[in-house]
DNA sequence: CCGCCCGTGGTACCCGGGTACTACCCGCCC
DNA sequence: GGGCGGGTAGTACCCGGGTACCACGGGCGG
C-alpha cells in the first residue's frame, strides 16, 4: 500500500487526484495541503510515501517544500505535477530532489505508474522534458533558461515581432531587415533580442530552426 | 505511421521485435541489421523514423552506430534497447545522441510508447536509469542560472564538410560542435569556412537554410 | 617520389550579433 | 490622469563567428 499527500493550492484539482487515487487498491491518500508550508509539516507529520506536488503555489512554491522535505531526510519520495513544462521549472525540481516531474495533462495511467515508480524507488519524467534533460546532459552544458520561454506560443509573438522572426529565418543581416522594413538597426537589434528570448533560442540560428519547425518558413527545394 | 529499423545481432530478438511491431497498426519495420555497420548504411538508405538499437553487438557495436547514425544528420531517433542496465550503457548511449534507453525486460506496451514517444521526438529513459541519471545530474552538472549558391551540388562538399552543415543546422555553435566531433573549434571553424564558400552562402544562417532546401535538415513540428 | 586533397590545428584580426540598459511616443483602459 | 504594452531608437560592451594565412600528416594517383 503506497500512502500519497496531496499538495496543491487548487481544491478542486486535488479533489481529482483524490478519486483517482482511492480508485485504486494499492494507494491511499493519508493528506492534502493547499501550499508548500503546510506541505512540510504534512510530510514530516504523515511520512507518506510519495508526496503529489504542485509547483504554483501562494506562498512556498512545490520546489522550495521539495528541497525542505527531501534535506530533513525523511524517505517521502517527491513526485512534481505541472501544468507548464517550462524547463526551468523541470531542472529546479529535480535539483531539489525531486523522483519525477509529471505533466498535468498526462493520462491517469501514466501519473498512477509514476507513482508507483517514484514509491519503488525509480524516477520518471515527462518524455518532453526528457527530451531536454538529455539534450542538456549530452552537451556537458548548462541548461538553458530562458527568461521568458514559457511563452513558445506563436501567439505571444507581437505582430511585427513574428515579421522580424520571418525576415531573420530567410537569411537576412540586421542591417538588410532595417533597410528592407524601413528601421534603425538598433530596432531590429531590440525586437530580434526580444523574439529570441520569447521563443527561447540562444542565437538567430536557433530562431530559423524554430521558424522552420513552426512552418513559420518552408524549404525552398532547387528545382 | 512509423518506420523502424531493427538492429540486434541475433536473429530470434529481431524475429520478437518485429512480430510486436507488425501487430501495430501504426508501425512499420523497413529493415533489419545484425551488427553495427550495416545498421549505419541501412540507416542512411531507408532513413527510417526510429532506430531500435541493440547495444552488444560483435564489430561495431550499437554505441557507436548510433553515433555514427546521429552525426550523418539523418532524421532518425535512436532508442538503444539493452538486457543489462549498467550505467555506462545508458550514459555512453545517450551521450552518442540516442533518444532513448529502454531494457529488453520492458513489458511490450512499454516498447510501443517508448517508440512512439522517441519518434514524436521526445525520449524516454527506464525508469530504473532515470533515477541514476538524475542523481549523476543533480550531483555533476552544477545549473548555472543566469539566466543562392555557386555550387549547389552537394557532391561539392566532402563527407566531413557534410556532416558539418547538419551539425549548424541543428543549431549547434562551432563550440558545441567541437565538443561533440572532439575536434578544435579553429578545426570547425576551418570546415565552417569552406562550407560557406562552397555553398555560397554568407553566414551560417543561409548555411542552415540551404540545409533545409536541400533537404539535409528537416522541419521538426512540435507536437 | 612528388604533388594533391583532405582533415586537422593554430594565430590574428575584424565585424556582426546579442545584451543591458535607458528613453520617448502613442493608443488604450481603468 | 496614470499605468501599461507595443514600437521605435540610442549607447556601450562583450563575444562568437567569419576570414586570412600558415602548417603538418596521411592517403592516393601520376
Amino acid at each position: 500500500m503506497t500512502t500519497v499527500l496531496i499538495v496543491d493550492d487548487q481544491p478542486l484539482q486535488r479533489y481529482g487526484f483524490r478519486m483517482l487515487l482511492e480508485s485504486q487498491p494499492d494507494t491511499e491518500v493519508v493528506g492534502e495541503a493547499a501550499h508548500g508550508a503546510e506541505a512540510v509539516r504534512l510530510a514530516a507529520d504523515l511520512r507518506p510515501d510519495v508526496v503529489l506536488m504542485d509547483i504554483r503555489m501562494p506562498g512556498m512554491d512545490g520546489i522550495e517544500a521539495t528541497r525542505r522535505i527531501v534535506t530533513t531526510g525523511g524517505r517521502s519520495r517527491i513526485l512534481v505535477l505541472t501544468t507548464f513544462d517550462l524547463d526551468e521549472y523541470a531542472h529546479s525540481a529535480l535539483r531539489a530532489g525531486a523522483s519525477g516531474f509529471l505533466l498535468k495533462d498526462a493520462h491517469p495511467e501514466e501519473l498512477l505508474s509514476g507513482i508507483r515508480a517514484v514509491a519503488g524507488g525509480d524516477a520518471v519524467v515527462a518524455p518532453a522534458v526528457t527530451r531536454r534533460l538529455l539534450d542538456a546532459y549530452a552537451h556537458h552544458l548548462p541548461v538553458r533558461t530562458p527568461v521568458a520561454a514559457q511563452d513558445s506560443r506563436l501567439g505571444a509573438l507581437t505582430e511585427r515581432e513574428h515579421e522580424i522572426l520571418v525576415a531573420v529565418a530567410r537569411g537576412w543581416s540586421n542591417s538588410e531587415i532595417a533597410e528592407r522594413l524601413v528601421l534603425a538597426e538598433s530596432t531590429v537589434k531590440t525586437h530580434v533580442g526580444r523574439v529570441l528570448a520569447k521563443i527561447g533560442a540562444r542565437d538567430r540560428v536557433q530562431a530559423v530552426i524554430f521558424a522552420y519547425d513552426r512552418g513559420l518558413a518552408r524549404p525552398n527545394p532547387p528545382a
